[in-house]
Formats: structure tokens, sequence, C-alpha cells
DNA sequence: GCCGTTTTCGGCCCGACTGTTTTCAGTCG
């Protein structure tokens, strides 16, 4: 079983809602909602915390939120969640969502005029009864109106990839306004998470009115939301539909506070908050300050230094745990990019992909890999044009031809070869012993014995990689019907490598399983599944989740020299 | 509801924007 600490978060959510639209106090309802997003970033599960009698000792959870997690543990229920659910119906909690709408006025509708969801709040609208309110007026309910009409046609978050290309599209058009002097991409979009809201830009400049003239006039702008002096906002017209991006404009000297501002999160921010007020200083997008004093602004550098802090990749700034191991002096140093030697999971035309096996090693040597993978499908794979046992022995011929013609990199004769029903593997073992790297992946039956036939493949003596472990989709599908704990832990036990599959799609293992993987010492090996040249740029989400996960240069195959990786996948 | 090398009670991040209750509350990021 999957451990409860999500279903938990999600109680803990609802009555965070419910409470504020009860009009319970606001601390309450925050600490409702950071016990909800600990408990997410748990990568303990909370039972065993409990019998370890520990819960109690993580940051957020308390002695209350203990008892609650305990009773819904043993009798599947919270009495505080069924006490405030029967006064606020499942329909308001909805209303939350929509922007400019809050928990106090959602209170009052409910209270004076019934309102118990969406429909009542259209008719309290169109009657006129809402406006007649206490605080109400014309102005508030035109707002509330808009904000239906945005939540009714709200966008999904979108891929990051999908969010970075465009955002760097606009930083590129955004070097030729008037003025400009440094340019970021902030948000969860500068923190690499794997779906992205907003589209956020940060600038410095000094005149901000021309620079934000400048911005809505960008070729693709099909509707300009807003033009200020410091804040523009347009709605683009991509390939992958409209899309809504942000920029805010700052002057030069709190560049550095602005952009770690924007660049959040939110409980990371606050963490830091709470450090500024220990010392008596006042920190916001503007600089630190002592009373009215400014003390560092300008770059984030400065603004991390006066609180003894480094500057944190924007991966790690999440408020779990950074700031307290970065005060210890005690910060990882995360993987980074140009730590990456090679490419682990690479098609080629000889199964699906379009790339002859020499552009595969041109487009490596520009990239100034060492080596890449060649890891088309096996004969199961039929859709994929698989390699039956003779074509394989053809491809591994030629990969030897080319590789004699090499010198910086190095082709590494693979295979993506499917676990197949009975958790066997789709090629001869004599075949596979031919192999430099054996990546061996689930791709039909995932309803099936997902996890036995996982582990199966994990105790294969000649399989050194699982490819692509969950099978998720982010853009829709649910994954397999796999444990994913067990697989981590089988990988431990049989020391085999699990995959980062580096495809914006699928990010698997994610940021959680990598981190649990890691606990359990578990080796990743980051690979792009490119079956076309672009797709080697999938390398950067990859290692974006990698250092989401904490993970080192020493968690990741692929920042090992070949001789080292070779002798590491032959053991 | 959580938390404590200044507190076991009394705090809990900051600033902008907006609209309305004309001096501040609600909402957002």
């Amino acid at each position: 079983m999957e451990n409860r600490n999500k279903e938990i978060a999600n109680l803990f959510y609802r009555i965070a809602d419910a409470l504020e639209i009860k009009g319970e106090t606001g601390f309450k309802v925050v600490a409702y909602q950071k016990a909800a997003r600990v408990l997410e970033d748990l990568t303990q599960d909370v039972a065993e915390l409990l019998a370890s009698g520990q819960l109690a000792e993580v940051p957020g959870i308390g002695k209350g939120m203990a008892e609650k997690i305990e009773e819904y543990l043993k009798t599947g229920k919270i009495k505080r969640y069924e006490e405030v659910m029967k006064d606020v119906p499942e329909g308001l909690l909805q209303l939350l969502e929509i922007p400019g709408l809050g928990g106090k006025t959602i209170h009052l509708m409910q209270k004076e005029l019934k309102v118990k969801n969406l429909d009542d709040l259209k008719r309290v609208i169109e009657d006129g009864s809402l406006e007649k309110l206490y605080g109400m007026g014309k102005k508030k309910v035109e707002n509330i109106k808009k904000g239906i009409e945005l939540f009714e046609h709200a966008q999904e978050r979108m891929p990051i990839y999908e969010a970075l290309t465009i955002a760097e599209e606009v930083i590129d058009y955004l070097k030729g306004a008037p003025g400009i002097k440094h340019i970021s991409t902030a948000g969860s979009l500068r923190r690499m998470k794997e779906t992205v809201g907003d589209i956020d830009i940060l600038a410095a400049g000094k005149d901000g009115r021309k620079i934000i003239e400048y911005f809505v006039k960008h070729p693709k702008t099909i509707k300009i939301l807003a033009e200020g002096d410091t804040k523009g906002s347009i709605l683009l017209d991509t390939e992958l539909g409209h899309r809504q991006a942000d920029l805010r404009i700052v002057e030069e000297e709190c560049y550095g506070a602005a952009l770690q501002y924007f660049t959040g999160s939110k409980a990371h921010n606050i963490k830091l908050r709470g450090l500024a007020k220990d010392k008596g200083l006042k920190i916001s997008e503007y600089g630190v300050f002592r009373g009215e004093k400014k003390i560092a602004g300008k770059t984030e550098e400065e603004v991390y230094k006066v609180f003894g802090l480094p500057v944190f990749p924007p991966e790690m700034r999440e408020d779990r745990g950074e700031i307290e191991l970065a005060l210890e002096g005690k910060l990882p140093e995360i993987i980074d990019a140009t730590d990456i030697k090679g490419d682990l999971h690479v098609h080629s035309n000889w199964s699906d992909g379009v790339m002859t096996l020499e552009e595969v090693a041109d487009h490596g040597k520009k990239l100034g890999y060492k080596y890449i993978a060649i890891c088309d499908h096996s004969q199961a794979a039929k859709y994929a044009h698989g390699l039956s046992p003779d074509r394989l022995k053809e491809q591994i011929k030629e990969i030897d031809q080319i590789n004699k013609k090499l010198k910086e990199l190095r082709l590494l004769k693979g295979v993506e070869v499917d676990i197949l029903a009975d958790g066997s593997i789709d090629l001869p073992e004599g075949l596979l012993k031919k192999l430099d790297i054996v990546v061996a992946s689930i791709h039909s039956g995932f309803k099936k014995n997902v996890t036995e036939r996982i582990i199966a493949a994990i105790k294969h003596p000649l399989v050194d990689i699982i490819g692509h472990p969950t099978g998720r989709l982010i853009s829709g599908r649910e994954g397999y019907d796999v444990d994913i704990d067990k697989v981590i832990e089988a990988a431990a036990e049989y020391g085999k490598i699990l995959e980062l599959n580096a495809y914006y799609d699928r990010l698997d293992l994610d940021e959680f399983n990598l981190k649990k993987a890691k606990e359990k010492g578990v080796l990743i090996a980051i690979g792009t599944d490119t079956h076309y040249a672009h797709g080697f740029g999938m390398m950067r989400f990859g290692v974006g989740i990698a250092r989401r996960a904490w993970l080192t240069k020493s968690d990741i195959i692929n920042t090992l020299p070949l001789d080292k990786l070779l002798k590491l996948l032959a053991a």
C-alpha cells in the first residue's frame, strides 16, 4: 500500500478551506495549510513516524495535528473534519478557487443569502441581492463576476517545458527593450517545478513604463491584460495555446531582493522573514531593512548574506529544511547541469526514433558529452519497430564501427527491453551480455502485477536500470498500478539503478520518489528518452527535477567518466 | 493550531491594490 500522507494532507487542506469560510482565525487556517504541505513533502510514511513516536517532531505538526493523524490512521476519519464540513457545504469550498473571492465574503454570502454553491452565487449576483450586502457594492460584484469567468475558463498548469520555452522567447525579445538591465524568470518556473501556473518574468530597468510598453507589443500578443508602470500582463498566442505572461519591473537597486521575493516559494520566504524578524530586520521585495535603512537588495547574494545564508539554488527554495541546514553549514551541494557527462536513454531510427546512429553521435559531440547510450526498443514493442535479436546484433556491429571513428564520444551499446507480462525480459541473456547497458521498462499491462514484474526485472542479473519506473504522464496518465516504495527497496537490495526519465511529460521518477530512492541509497540514471534531435534538450528538466530532489553528483551515474560508468554497469 | 537560547502565552511575513464600511478590511502573490 502506498502511504496515506497525501490523503491526510488533502483532508487538512479542506479543513483549512472550511475554517477560512467559517471565519476562523487566519492562523489556524495557515496551521492546517502548513501541516498539509509538510505531509505532502514528507518522504517517510506518517504511519511509521507515528509508530516510532516521531510524528510531533515534524515541524508544523504539533500535538493537535498528530492526534488527528493518529485518529485518521486508526479510524479512517477525523472528527474535526466532519464537524467543520457540517457547516460548510461542498459547493462552498469550490468558491474559494474564484479569484478575488475569499473566505470572508463567502461566509457573508452563506450567512445572509444562504448561498451554497456556484449556481446560488450566480443567482444572487443576477437578482442584485449580493450587491446590497453590507460591504459589497457594484464594483465588488463586478469583480466577482469577472472572477467567475476566469475560474470557469481557468487554464490547467502547463508543463515546465512549455512555460520555459515561452519564457525564454519573451526574455529574448525583452533584451531589446529600452534601458533594460537584468532579466530573469521567477516563480515556480525558476524553481523548475514540473508544472507551472504562470509565466513570471522579472526585470530591472529605469523607465518601467517604457519597458512595459515594449513588452505588450510582443509579436504574439493577442490581448493586453494589464499595462502599468511596474507590471504588465499579456496573453500570447503560442503553438501550445493561449498563455499568459507577466512582467514586473523594479529598480536596479532592488533587483536582488525582488528576484528573491518573486522566486519564492512562499513558504521559503515566510521562513526567511521569520529570521529577519528575529534579527530585528525587515525583508521585502525592496530589500532588507534595519529600521529605515536599507542594508541589502541589489543582488540575491547580498540579501541571503545578511542572514549568513548562501544563495540557494532556486530548486531548493521550498522550505523543506534547506534554511535550517544552511544555517548549520550543512546544505548539500546538489548536482549541476555541467556535471552531466552523457545521456543514458536515446532512441535511433533502428526502432521508433528519427536519428541515425551517426546523427546521435554528432549531437552528442556538440553537447560535449562523453557517451550516449543507444537504447532502442526490443521486439515486443511492435508499435515502435522493436529490435529482434538479429537486428540488435546488427546494430551492435554498426555501433562498434562508428565508435572506431569517434574520439571524444562513445556510443554505448544498449537496449530498452520490455518487461513482459510474466516479468521476464524480452531478449535472451546471451545477447544482453554483449551490451554495455540494459534498461528494462514496462510498456504494456499497466495494471497487471506491475510491482512483481518490475521486481523480477530488478532481480534479472543483466538488467542495469529500470526505465520510467512509475509510467506516469504529467499531462494525463496515472501511471502503472505499482508500489513504487517496494520497487525502490528492491533496487536498493539488488544494487540496481532507477531512471529519472527527463522527458518533460514523464519526469519519472518524480522529485519525491527520487528523494526516497536517495534515502535508500539507490543510484539514478538520467536519460532523455529522446527520439529526435531536439529532445536532447530535455536533460535540463531531468537535472532540474534531480536538483529539486536534492540529488548530488554522487547519486547520479551519468556524472561518472566513461571508464567508471562502464565499470559500474559491468559490476 | 504551532511554537519558544529573549516567551508555555501571545505572537504568528510583507506590501500592493482595491473598494467601500471614509479609516480600514479583504484578497492576492
